[in-house]
DNA sequence: CCCTCTATAGAACAGTGTTCCATTAGTGTG
DNA sequence: CACACTAATGGAACACTGTTCTATAGAGGG
């Protein structure tokens, strides 16, 4: 019967969207739940998005636009960067786990993010480079393809993280543990070690 | 019309999950289709296997129990077997890609392993973990315990072979950047850089 | 050869994303 | 303030999903 002001929608919605994902998991976002959530009409989601897979788009985008101004962190030091980075990646998921679902986790049937999209994420990936090749220019990753670096640190950051946030990790000290991943693997590619 | 004989239904039936899986992914795994490219009634899956369910949690434990064995390496060297692991780990994952993505990739809704499916898992984790307390009998990973070791390189594994099969890797030499990636955290985790 | 077992086709149910509809409540304009 | 236009609404409908139930009839063993 009611309506529910253009300007309250939006948001309504988006928000419904993040708490279903975060309450109830990816089996629970249908575009029902979401629409009783927000007090709003299912048509709504079609009129106002684009179906399921524009909520979804927005999710992802959102998520990306944060996820790189969290990896953005430049003091001078390169090495302490990388790492910083590492952690705030790690931050990122556990503070944003309904974005990171519809990032990295959770394939969603039918959702494929845009052109637009997909080159904000390789934007995303970009800033990892970038702290790779600041920390060769200072004798780190010597040898390494900045972007093969950069892969491996992704890599490492990514299966970390999604293990830990769909709760199989066996480790005793989950932040202490993906410390010592990252510092390790930042050693492990270091200089080399046959330092005479 | 015809009746398949019951002995050709169970291979045929996994045969059916594992081409759909390979071939359409995830989203075109539906019981209809795998009836229908069995050449059986959807109502077999039902009578024979527990519902889709039951499928995806026999291709589970199938996965796990192929995966186990490629990563029981021992030759007696422990460092030279982790890395061997590692790498058995990746071609598993290329090889059978179906089984992969039931195991680690895609969440199917509704589909919970039952609890010795979940303990089999458990198992080919302790694997690795076997690996990681020889090598610290050799010296390798000092000061880690062994569990948080093994989360460490499954998390490396995990993360890039992922990636790699939802192919967003960046990387130019998908399986140097692995080798490299797994030796490098093995150099980092290992004795102190500070040998005098 | 007959009889039991069971694989079969098909309808049915609740749920999904999505589209179309007339109705009507909000909102910006004159 | 009043009027017209926009757009949010509820509800029906479509094709799809997993799943259950039915009567039918084919395959295999005594």
């Amino acid at each position: 019967m009611l309506r529910t002001p253009s300007q309250r929608i939006e948001p309504a919605v988006l928000g419904a969207v993040v708490y279903i994902l975060n309450e109830d998991g990816p089996d629970g976002l249908t575009v029902r739940a979401i629409a009783k959530r927000a007090k709003v009409a299912p048509m709504t989601i079609y009129n106002h998005f684009n179906g399921k897979n524009g909520l979804l788009e927005i999710v992802w985008t959102d998520g990306f636009s944060t996820l790189q101004q969290a990896l953005g962190i430049e003091t001078g030091d390169p090495a302490h960067d990388l790492i910083a980075s590492a952690l705030a990646y790690r931050n990122f998921a556990l503070e944003h786990r309904a974005h990171y679902t519809v990032m990295f986790i959770h394939h969603f049937d039918g959702f494929v993010p845009s052109i637009p999209a997909t080159q904000l994420a390789a934007q995303t990936f970009q800033v990892l480079v970038n702290h790779i090749q600041r920390c060769q220019a200072v004798g780190l990753f010597e040898g390494y393809s900045a972007t093969n670096a950069a892969q491996m640190m992704w890599s490492a950051c990514h299966g970390y993280v999604s293990i830990e946030l769909t709760s199989v990790n066996f480790s005793s000290d989950h932040e202490g543990t993906f410390r010592s991943l990252i510092t390790g693997l930042l050693r492990g590619l270091g200089p080399s070690l046959s330092t005479p």
